[in-house]
DNA sequence: TGCGTTAGTTTCGAATAGGAACGTAGTATC
DNA sequence: GATACTACGTTCCTATTCGAAACTAACGCA
């Protein structure tokens, strides 16, 4: 397939995708988040072929997602832990899964819902800004060229955009 | 390479990523999202082949997440546009889009910032409960049975991850 | 009449992904 | 001490998928 590489892309999602815009590679995230951690688990529960989970879970350890830590001295046995990155890929977890329910699911509803622990209820996660608390949506936010980021870039996407205007200039605000 | 079917995995997750898990299918949605629309400027900007760009459009418009809309009488000439379920996919780009701008740029920063309209800053996607408003991480939340749910399924989780309770009977809160 | 634009379609060789089968290291059972 | 079992990988082969490039089509323009 010649998986195409992102991650030169100066875009936080396309850097993203490329570790996480696989199909297996989430889906283990998603049971590692569940509790099935080792690599028996992970293959009965995903029906995935066993080198492709070698490959995957090699692949995400690289990528500092996945933490290979030995539970059995003798013989050793390890089980994929997540570190802080792929704990902070949590609000993606759930955000999809709520898409996924909203959208996917027969009439019968959600197949597996969460619970907040704090106020005991049934959540759907709800993203909003870090300052104001309000609801993030499509249409209220904009985009801008930020500290990391190059002008030729959000260029070509306006370009490629048939030139309509997308982009903040950076500390202006529409 | 045969892509994996996870559709009929009873979960919101699985279902979601069988549509969005893929790398190119996202970056277009993506792509749709900051304004390119059509099909030559989605070539350009992706660097994606005609063959697959066509494909993955096509698939996506038969999923519902893009609808293809006529913009210029003759010739011909249409433009790609998200639907109400395609634009319900915002808070799970602007999530990923936190969680790559946060791990994986360089030291100068986020490439592309988002400003909220509403309040004028730069804002970071927070998820919180939809009910009580606090943050939701993965050591706040606990997965149940949903009404859509199959025990059987919650059941082989629970087993491949050796046994460990992860799940809360329904109705239940730990 | 010929070139440019937009939006595809078709064909083809090469790279890759995936499953099935095999390997291995240690423990438990008979 | 032979066999089975568990956990975790590797190796090999084939079907699929990819990108590149050529081709179609429908029109504007000069």
């Amino acid at each position: 397939m010649k998986r195409t590489q992102f991650a030169d892309q100066p875009c936080g999602v396309a850097k993203a995708m490329d570790i996480v815009g696989e199909l297996w590679s989430f889906m283990i995230i998603r049971n590692v988040f569940l509790g099935v951690r080792r690599f028996e688990g992970l293959r009965e529960n995903l029906g995935i072929s066993r080198k492709v989970l070698t490959e995957r879970l090699d692949l995400l350890v690289a990528r500092g997602i996945l933490e290979r830590r030995q539970y059995h001295e003798r013989p050793p046995r390890y089980e994929y832990r997540l570190t802080p990155m792929g704990v902070d890929l949590f609000p993606v977890l759930i955000a999809l899964s709520r898409w996924g329910n909203r959208w996917l699911t027969d009439a019968r509803g959600a197949p597996i819902e969460f619970v907040h622990r704090k106020c005991g209820e049934v959540t759907q996660a709800r993203v909003v800004c870090n300052t104001c608390g309000e609801d993030l949506g499509a249409h209220n936010v904009r985009p801008q060229l930020g500290a990391g980021g190059e002008l030729a870039y959000v260029e070509a996407i306006e370009q490629a955009g048939g030139g309509r205007p997308v982009f903040l200039k950076p500390g202006r605000v529409a």
